[in-house]
DNA sequence: CTCATGTGAGACGTCAGCGTCTCAGACGAG
DNA sequence: CTCGTCTGAGACGCTGACGTCTCACATGAG
Protein backbone atom coordinates (compact mmCIF):
# COMPACT_ATOMS: atom_id res chain seq x y z
CA UNK A 1 0.00 0.00 0.00
CA UNK A 2 1.48 3.15 -1.14
CA UNK A 3 1.45 6.67 0.74
CA UNK A 4 -1.33 8.13 -2.08
CA UNK A 5 -3.46 5.69 -1.17
CA UNK A 6 -3.49 6.13 2.67
CA UNK A 7 -3.06 10.01 2.33
CA UNK A 8 -5.82 11.86 0.24
CA UNK A 9 -4.13 14.87 0.14
CA UNK A 10 -0.94 14.50 -2.52
CA UNK A 11 1.23 16.95 -0.38
CA UNK A 12 0.72 14.49 3.14
CA UNK A 13 1.79 11.54 1.24
CA UNK A 14 4.59 13.45 -0.16
CA UNK A 15 5.83 14.69 3.38
CA UNK A 16 4.72 11.53 4.89
CA UNK A 17 7.48 9.86 2.70
CA UNK A 18 10.26 12.28 3.25
CA UNK A 19 9.63 12.06 6.66
CA UNK A 20 10.48 8.12 6.43
CA UNK A 21 13.78 9.18 5.31
CA UNK A 22 14.63 12.18 7.73
CA UNK A 23 12.27 12.33 10.49
CA UNK A 24 13.77 15.86 11.68
CA UNK A 25 13.12 17.28 8.47
CA UNK A 26 12.32 21.17 8.04
CA UNK A 27 9.49 22.57 7.01
CA UNK A 28 11.64 23.82 4.11
CA UNK A 29 12.48 20.22 2.86
CA UNK A 30 9.00 19.12 3.30
CA UNK A 31 8.11 21.44 1.03
CA UNK A 32 10.19 20.98 -1.74
CA UNK A 33 9.77 17.18 -1.15
CA UNK A 34 6.47 17.66 -2.24
CA UNK A 35 7.28 20.31 -4.89
CA UNK A 36 5.68 23.29 -3.63
CA UNK A 37 6.95 26.49 -1.61
CA UNK A 38 7.17 26.73 1.84
CA UNK A 39 4.65 29.29 1.95
CA UNK A 40 2.02 27.13 0.49
CA UNK A 41 2.68 24.70 2.53
CA UNK A 42 1.83 26.77 5.40
CA UNK A 43 -1.28 28.13 3.11
CA UNK A 44 -2.66 24.08 3.78
CA UNK A 45 -1.33 23.13 7.16
CA UNK A 46 -1.29 25.97 9.65
CA UNK A 47 1.92 24.82 11.20
CA UNK A 48 4.68 22.22 11.54
CA UNK A 49 2.57 20.27 14.75
CA UNK A 50 -0.52 20.61 12.98
CA UNK A 51 0.83 18.49 9.49
CA UNK A 52 2.40 16.00 11.58
CA UNK A 53 -1.02 15.58 13.49
CA UNK A 54 -2.44 15.09 10.50
CA UNK A 55 -0.23 12.32 9.36
CA UNK A 56 -0.89 10.51 12.23
CA UNK A 57 -3.88 10.62 12.40
CA UNK A 58 -4.38 9.85 8.70
CA UNK A 59 -1.92 6.59 9.32
CA UNK A 60 -4.02 5.58 12.66
CA UNK A 61 -7.52 6.02 10.34
CA UNK A 62 -6.01 3.40 8.27
CA UNK A 63 -4.33 1.30 10.55
CA UNK A 64 -7.86 1.43 12.14
CA UNK A 65 -9.54 0.69 8.91
CA UNK A 66 -7.24 -2.42 8.07
CA UNK A 67 -8.39 -3.77 11.42
CA UNK A 68 -11.85 -3.85 10.41
CA UNK A 69 -11.48 -5.10 6.94
CA UNK A 70 -9.96 -8.26 8.43
CA UNK A 71 -12.64 -9.03 10.75
CA UNK A 72 -10.59 -10.05 13.74
CA UNK A 73 -13.67 -11.58 15.21
CA UNK A 74 -14.69 -14.05 12.14
CA UNK A 75 -13.99 -17.14 11.54
CA UNK A 76 -11.74 -19.20 13.60
CA UNK A 77 -8.72 -17.77 15.32
CA UNK A 78 -5.96 -18.79 13.40
CA UNK A 79 -7.50 -17.91 9.89
CA UNK A 80 -8.06 -14.00 12.08
CA UNK A 81 -5.14 -13.46 12.69
CA UNK A 82 -3.33 -14.43 8.99
CA UNK A 83 -6.56 -12.25 7.91
CA UNK A 84 -5.08 -9.40 10.25
CA UNK A 85 -1.60 -9.34 9.76
CA UNK A 86 -1.84 -9.79 5.95
CA UNK A 87 -4.02 -6.30 6.43
CA UNK A 88 -2.14 -4.75 8.98
CA UNK A 89 1.23 -5.13 7.49
CA UNK A 90 0.49 -3.91 4.24
CA UNK A 91 0.78 -0.46 6.25
CA UNK A 92 4.11 -0.82 7.11
CA UNK A 93 5.53 1.21 4.25
CA UNK A 94 3.64 4.30 5.27
CA UNK A 95 2.98 3.60 9.18
CA UNK A 96 6.33 1.79 10.20
CA UNK A 97 8.75 4.91 10.18
CA UNK A 98 5.77 7.19 11.15
CA UNK A 99 6.08 5.80 14.60
CA UNK A 100 9.15 7.33 15.15
CA UNK A 101 8.05 10.77 15.22
CA UNK A 102 8.15 12.39 18.67
CA UNK A 103 4.69 13.57 19.37
CA UNK A 104 3.29 16.14 21.51
CA UNK A 105 1.51 14.87 24.64
CA UNK A 106 -2.25 15.60 24.29
CA UNK A 107 -1.54 14.47 19.82
CA UNK A 108 -0.50 10.57 21.37
CA UNK A 109 -3.13 10.35 23.44
CA UNK A 110 -5.53 11.46 20.77
CA UNK A 111 -3.88 9.25 18.41
CA UNK A 112 -3.97 5.86 21.31
CA UNK A 113 -7.26 6.70 21.78
CA UNK A 114 -8.39 6.23 18.09
CA UNK A 115 -6.87 2.81 17.80
CA UNK A 116 -8.05 1.90 21.50
CA UNK A 117 -11.03 0.01 19.79
CA UNK A 118 -9.06 -1.67 17.26
CA UNK A 119 -6.48 -2.83 19.78
CA UNK A 120 -8.96 -3.92 21.71
CA UNK A 121 -10.59 -5.77 18.96
CA UNK A 122 -7.14 -7.68 18.83
CA UNK A 123 -6.33 -8.20 22.48
CA UNK A 124 -9.92 -10.08 22.29
CA UNK A 125 -9.19 -12.17 19.11
CA UNK A 126 -5.70 -13.43 21.19
CA UNK A 127 -7.63 -14.09 24.05
CA UNK A 128 -10.15 -15.64 21.75
CA UNK A 129 -7.45 -18.25 20.21
CA UNK A 130 -5.64 -18.63 23.32
CA UNK A 131 -9.10 -20.02 24.90
CA UNK A 132 -9.83 -22.46 21.79
CA UNK A 133 -6.38 -23.81 22.51
CA UNK A 134 -4.90 -22.68 18.79
CA UNK A 135 -2.48 -19.66 20.32
CA UNK A 136 0.21 -20.14 22.60
CA UNK A 137 -1.26 -19.33 26.23
CA UNK A 138 1.88 -17.94 26.99
CA UNK A 139 1.53 -14.97 25.26
CA UNK A 140 0.18 -11.80 26.79
CA UNK A 141 -1.76 -9.76 24.27
CA UNK A 142 -0.01 -6.53 25.35
CA UNK A 143 3.11 -8.56 24.21
CA UNK A 144 1.94 -8.90 20.61
CA UNK A 145 0.43 -5.75 20.54
CA UNK A 146 4.10 -4.44 20.97
CA UNK A 147 5.16 -6.66 18.52
CA UNK A 148 2.79 -5.85 15.92
CA UNK A 149 3.50 -2.22 16.21
CA UNK A 150 7.21 -2.54 15.98
CA UNK A 151 7.76 -4.98 13.40
CA UNK A 152 5.98 -2.84 10.80
CA UNK A 153 8.62 -0.22 12.35
CA UNK A 154 11.45 -2.93 11.37
CA UNK A 155 10.26 -3.60 8.33
CA UNK A 156 10.17 -0.05 7.05
CA UNK A 157 13.37 0.07 8.69
CA UNK A 158 14.59 -2.55 6.43
CA UNK A 159 13.49 -1.50 3.15
CA UNK A 160 14.76 1.80 4.30
CA UNK A 161 18.40 0.36 4.90
CA UNK A 162 18.08 -1.54 1.74
CA UNK A 163 18.57 -4.89 3.53
CA UNK A 164 15.06 -6.22 2.36
CA UNK A 165 13.12 -5.18 -0.48
CA UNK A 166 9.36 -4.20 0.18
CA UNK A 167 7.75 -7.05 -0.60
CA UNK A 168 9.97 -9.78 1.50
CA UNK A 169 9.96 -7.58 4.23
CA UNK A 170 5.86 -8.04 4.61
CA UNK A 171 6.29 -11.44 3.76
CA UNK A 172 8.79 -12.41 6.91
CA UNK A 173 6.15 -9.74 9.07
CA UNK A 174 3.59 -11.99 8.45
CA UNK A 175 5.48 -15.36 8.94
CA UNK A 176 7.07 -13.91 12.41
CA UNK A 177 3.80 -12.43 13.74
CA UNK A 178 1.89 -15.39 13.23
CA UNK A 179 4.06 -18.02 14.33
CA UNK A 180 5.02 -15.63 17.54
CA UNK A 181 1.46 -16.23 18.37
CA UNK A 182 0.09 -19.86 16.88
CA UNK A 183 0.38 -22.85 18.00
CA UNK A 184 3.33 -24.94 16.42
CA UNK A 185 0.97 -27.90 16.27
CA UNK A 186 -1.66 -25.75 14.75
CA UNK A 187 -0.16 -23.90 11.73
CA UNK A 188 -2.88 -24.33 8.93
CA UNK A 189 0.52 -24.78 6.39
CA UNK A 190 3.79 -25.17 7.75
CA UNK A 191 5.29 -23.26 5.25
CA UNK A 192 5.83 -19.51 5.39
CA UNK A 193 5.49 -18.04 1.86
CA UNK B 1 21.09 -4.48 33.25
CA UNK B 2 20.71 -0.91 34.39
CA UNK B 3 21.63 2.44 32.49
CA UNK B 4 24.54 2.43 35.32
CA UNK B 5 26.34 -1.11 33.93
CA UNK B 6 26.23 -0.12 30.59
CA UNK B 7 27.16 3.71 30.84
CA UNK B 8 30.65 4.45 32.97
CA UNK B 9 29.39 8.04 33.60
CA UNK B 10 26.65 8.62 35.78
CA UNK B 11 26.25 11.62 34.11
CA UNK B 12 25.72 9.69 30.91
CA UNK B 13 24.03 7.45 32.70
CA UNK B 14 21.29 9.88 33.83
CA UNK B 15 20.89 11.50 30.66
CA UNK B 16 20.66 8.04 28.47
CA UNK B 17 17.40 7.22 31.22
CA UNK B 18 15.87 10.95 30.54
CA UNK B 19 16.15 10.49 26.95
CA UNK B 20 14.49 7.15 26.76
CA UNK B 21 11.42 9.22 28.51
CA UNK B 22 12.21 12.41 26.06
CA UNK B 23 14.19 11.42 23.01
CA UNK B 24 13.62 15.92 22.37
CA UNK B 25 15.35 16.59 25.63
CA UNK B 26 16.82 20.00 25.97
CA UNK B 27 20.59 20.45 27.47
CA UNK B 28 18.79 21.62 30.26
CA UNK B 29 16.61 19.19 30.66
CA UNK B 30 19.21 16.54 30.49
CA UNK B 31 21.47 18.64 33.20
CA UNK B 32 18.75 18.49 35.65
CA UNK B 33 18.30 14.72 34.81
CA UNK B 34 21.59 14.37 35.84
CA UNK B 35 21.21 16.68 38.83
CA UNK B 36 23.83 18.71 37.66
CA UNK B 37 23.99 22.31 35.80
CA UNK B 38 23.81 23.28 32.46
CA UNK B 39 27.13 24.76 32.66
CA UNK B 40 28.87 21.39 34.17
CA UNK B 41 27.24 19.20 31.67
CA UNK B 42 28.77 21.26 28.68
CA UNK B 43 31.80 21.09 30.16
CA UNK B 44 31.66 16.93 29.93
CA UNK B 45 30.31 16.86 26.82
CA UNK B 46 31.04 19.79 24.22
CA UNK B 47 28.14 19.79 22.11
CA UNK B 48 24.67 17.59 22.47
CA UNK B 49 25.92 15.73 19.43
CA UNK B 50 28.74 14.54 21.31
CA UNK B 51 26.39 13.62 24.18
CA UNK B 52 24.18 11.50 22.25
CA UNK B 53 27.14 9.84 20.18
CA UNK B 54 29.00 8.73 22.90
CA UNK B 55 25.49 7.41 24.61
CA UNK B 56 25.40 5.60 21.22
CA UNK B 57 28.98 4.33 20.90
CA UNK B 58 29.01 2.91 24.90
CA UNK B 59 25.20 1.35 23.57
CA UNK B 60 26.77 -0.27 20.65
CA UNK B 61 29.99 -1.22 22.76
CA UNK B 62 27.38 -2.74 24.88
CA UNK B 63 25.95 -4.61 22.53
CA UNK B 64 28.71 -5.83 20.79
CA UNK B 65 29.99 -7.25 24.50
CA UNK B 66 26.59 -8.87 24.54
CA UNK B 67 27.14 -10.82 21.91
CA UNK B 68 30.85 -11.34 22.23
CA UNK B 69 29.54 -13.03 25.70
CA UNK B 70 27.00 -15.45 24.46
CA UNK B 71 29.08 -16.83 22.39
CA UNK B 72 27.54 -17.46 18.88
CA UNK B 73 30.08 -19.98 17.31
CA UNK B 74 29.82 -22.29 20.06
CA UNK B 75 27.95 -25.26 20.99
CA UNK B 76 24.71 -26.18 18.91
CA UNK B 77 22.58 -23.50 17.13
CA UNK B 78 19.89 -23.31 19.19
CA UNK B 79 21.55 -23.17 22.69
CA UNK B 80 23.96 -20.20 21.03
CA UNK B 81 20.74 -18.55 20.01
CA UNK B 82 19.44 -18.88 23.65
CA UNK B 83 22.39 -17.34 25.12
CA UNK B 84 22.68 -14.38 22.67
CA UNK B 85 18.80 -13.78 23.14
CA UNK B 86 19.23 -13.68 26.58
CA UNK B 87 22.42 -11.62 26.39
CA UNK B 88 21.42 -8.77 24.39
CA UNK B 89 17.91 -8.96 25.21
CA UNK B 90 19.14 -7.51 28.78
CA UNK B 91 20.24 -4.55 27.27
CA UNK B 92 16.91 -3.50 26.08
CA UNK B 93 15.67 -1.43 28.53
CA UNK B 94 18.69 0.81 28.58
CA UNK B 95 19.44 0.23 24.17
CA UNK B 96 15.94 0.23 23.07
CA UNK B 97 14.89 3.76 23.02
CA UNK B 98 18.01 4.87 22.14
CA UNK B 99 17.38 3.50 18.83
CA UNK B 100 14.49 6.19 18.26
CA UNK B 101 16.91 9.10 18.76
CA UNK B 102 17.67 10.90 15.56
CA UNK B 103 21.75 10.82 14.67
CA UNK B 104 23.53 12.32 11.94
CA UNK B 105 24.89 10.77 8.89
CA UNK B 106 28.40 10.06 9.58
CA UNK B 107 27.37 9.17 13.43
CA UNK B 108 25.22 6.52 12.29
CA UNK B 109 27.68 5.75 9.91
CA UNK B 110 29.85 4.92 12.63
CA UNK B 111 27.44 3.00 14.48
CA UNK B 112 26.87 0.75 11.90
CA UNK B 113 30.81 0.39 11.21
CA UNK B 114 31.13 -0.67 15.17
CA UNK B 115 28.08 -3.18 15.42
CA UNK B 116 29.12 -5.07 12.02
CA UNK B 117 31.42 -7.45 13.28
CA UNK B 118 28.71 -8.38 16.00
CA UNK B 119 26.04 -8.31 13.44
CA UNK B 120 28.27 -10.78 10.92
CA UNK B 121 28.82 -13.46 13.51
CA UNK B 122 25.08 -13.38 14.52
CA UNK B 123 24.54 -13.74 10.51
CA UNK B 124 26.74 -16.78 10.63
CA UNK B 125 24.70 -18.51 13.19
CA UNK B 126 21.53 -18.13 11.56
CA UNK B 127 23.14 -19.56 8.13
CA UNK B 128 24.50 -21.71 10.47
CA UNK B 129 21.44 -22.91 12.53
CA UNK B 130 19.71 -23.09 8.94
CA UNK B 131 22.24 -25.59 7.26
CA UNK B 132 22.41 -27.61 10.49
CA UNK B 133 18.40 -27.88 10.34
CA UNK B 134 17.48 -26.57 13.29
CA UNK B 135 16.28 -23.11 12.06
CA UNK B 136 13.50 -22.45 9.99
CA UNK B 137 15.25 -21.66 6.55
CA UNK B 138 12.99 -18.92 5.55
CA UNK B 139 13.84 -16.34 7.88
CA UNK B 140 16.47 -14.03 6.12
CA UNK B 141 19.07 -13.36 8.48
CA UNK B 142 18.72 -9.75 7.70
CA UNK B 143 15.04 -10.00 9.25
CA UNK B 144 16.73 -11.71 11.97
CA UNK B 145 18.65 -8.88 13.13
CA UNK B 146 15.70 -6.14 12.43
CA UNK B 147 13.66 -8.42 14.50
CA UNK B 148 15.79 -8.28 17.54
CA UNK B 149 16.26 -4.82 17.29
CA UNK B 150 12.99 -3.31 17.25
CA UNK B 151 11.82 -6.26 19.36
CA UNK B 152 13.91 -4.35 21.86
CA UNK B 153 12.33 -1.59 20.96
CA UNK B 154 9.73 -3.04 21.48
CA UNK B 155 10.49 -4.04 24.69
CA UNK B 156 11.57 -0.70 26.30
CA UNK B 157 8.49 1.29 24.57
CA UNK B 158 5.57 -1.40 26.49
CA UNK B 159 7.64 -0.60 29.41
CA UNK B 160 7.35 2.84 29.57
CA UNK B 161 4.04 2.48 28.74
CA UNK B 162 3.34 0.44 31.47
CA UNK B 163 1.70 -2.07 30.00
CA UNK B 164 4.51 -4.78 30.87
CA UNK B 165 6.66 -5.04 33.52
CA UNK B 166 10.53 -5.08 32.57
CA UNK B 167 11.23 -9.08 33.78
CA UNK B 168 7.96 -9.60 31.31
CA UNK B 169 9.20 -7.61 28.44
CA UNK B 170 12.58 -9.82 28.55
CA UNK B 171 10.82 -12.93 28.85
CA UNK B 172 8.27 -12.44 25.89
CA UNK B 173 11.37 -10.97 23.46
CA UNK B 174 13.04 -13.73 24.22
CA UNK B 175 10.64 -16.26 23.20
CA UNK B 176 8.89 -14.65 20.82
CA UNK B 177 12.65 -14.18 19.06
CA UNK B 178 13.40 -17.83 19.51
CA UNK B 179 10.11 -19.10 17.86
CA UNK B 180 10.32 -17.13 15.44
CA UNK B 181 13.87 -18.97 14.25
CA UNK B 182 14.06 -22.55 15.67
CA UNK B 183 12.19 -25.28 14.06
CA UNK B 184 9.02 -25.75 16.00
CA UNK B 185 10.12 -29.47 15.89
CA UNK B 186 13.26 -28.65 17.33
CA UNK B 187 12.20 -26.52 20.13
CA UNK B 188 14.32 -27.59 23.29
CA UNK B 189 12.19 -27.04 25.80
CA UNK B 190 8.51 -26.44 24.29
CA UNK B 191 7.55 -23.69 27.85
CA UNK B 192 8.17 -20.42 27.32
CA UNK B 193 8.87 -19.12 31.26
C1' DC C 1 45.03 30.64 56.15
C1' DT C 2 45.75 29.99 51.25
C1' DC C 3 45.25 28.28 47.12
C1' DA C 4 43.60 25.15 43.44
C1' DT C 5 39.93 22.82 41.56
C1' DG C 6 35.32 22.09 40.40
C1' DT C 7 30.60 23.58 40.40
C1' DG C 8 26.23 26.54 40.02
C1' DA C 9 24.05 30.55 38.47
C1' DG C 10 23.21 33.32 34.99
C1' DA C 11 24.16 36.73 31.27
C1' DC C 12 25.19 36.90 26.45
C1' DG C 13 25.65 36.30 21.40
C1' DT C 14 24.36 33.25 17.69
C1' DC C 15 21.58 30.74 14.84
C1' DA C 16 18.15 27.80 12.71
C1' DG C 17 13.61 27.10 12.15
C1' DC C 18 8.85 28.73 12.62
C1' DG C 19 5.03 31.49 11.29
C1' DT C 20 3.38 35.95 9.03
C1' DC C 21 3.23 39.02 5.53
C1' DT C 22 3.62 41.33 1.04
C1' DC C 23 4.18 41.45 -3.78
C1' DA C 24 4.55 39.87 -8.38
C1' DG C 25 3.37 36.55 -11.77
C1' DA C 26 0.71 32.52 -13.81
C1' DC C 27 -3.56 30.74 -15.18
C1' DG C 28 -8.29 29.98 -16.27
C1' DA C 29 -13.21 31.77 -16.57
C1' DG C 30 -16.10 34.99 -18.35
C1' DC D 1 -8.90 42.09 -21.91
C1' DT D 2 -10.08 41.64 -16.98
C1' DC D 3 -10.73 39.84 -12.88
C1' DG D 4 -10.37 36.41 -9.21
C1' DT D 5 -7.59 32.81 -7.44
C1' DC D 6 -3.64 30.39 -6.51
C1' DT D 7 1.26 30.10 -6.18
C1' DG D 8 6.40 31.17 -5.55
C1' DA D 9 9.79 34.10 -3.82
C1' DG D 10 11.48 36.34 -0.24
C1' DA D 11 11.71 39.63 3.66
C1' DC D 12 10.67 40.04 8.53
C1' DG D 13 10.24 39.27 13.53
C1' DC D 14 10.09 35.89 17.07
C1' DT D 15 11.40 32.15 19.84
C1' DG D 16 13.94 28.51 21.82
C1' DA D 17 18.01 26.07 22.17
C1' DC D 18 22.90 25.97 21.75
C1' DG D 19 27.43 27.12 23.15
C1' DT D 20 30.60 30.58 25.56
C1' DC D 21 31.89 33.26 29.18
C1' DT D 22 32.33 35.33 33.74
C1' DC D 23 31.91 35.38 38.56
C1' DA D 24 30.93 33.74 43.11
C1' DC D 25 31.16 29.98 46.16
C1' DA D 26 32.25 25.52 48.18
C1' DT D 27 35.47 22.08 49.29
C1' DG D 28 39.65 19.98 50.36
C1' DA D 29 44.82 19.74 50.45
C1' DG D 30 48.89 21.61 52.12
Amino acid sequence: MSPDEVFADPTAAAAARHLALAPAASMQELAQAAGISRATLFRRFPSRAALIAELCQAAAQAYVRAVDEAAPEEGTPAQALVRVVESVGRLAPVVGLLGLQPLGEHVEAALLARTAEAEEKLRRLVRRGQEGGQFRVEVDPEWFLATLTWLMVAAADSVRLGRLTTSAAHRHLSATLTTALLRPDMAPSQGTR
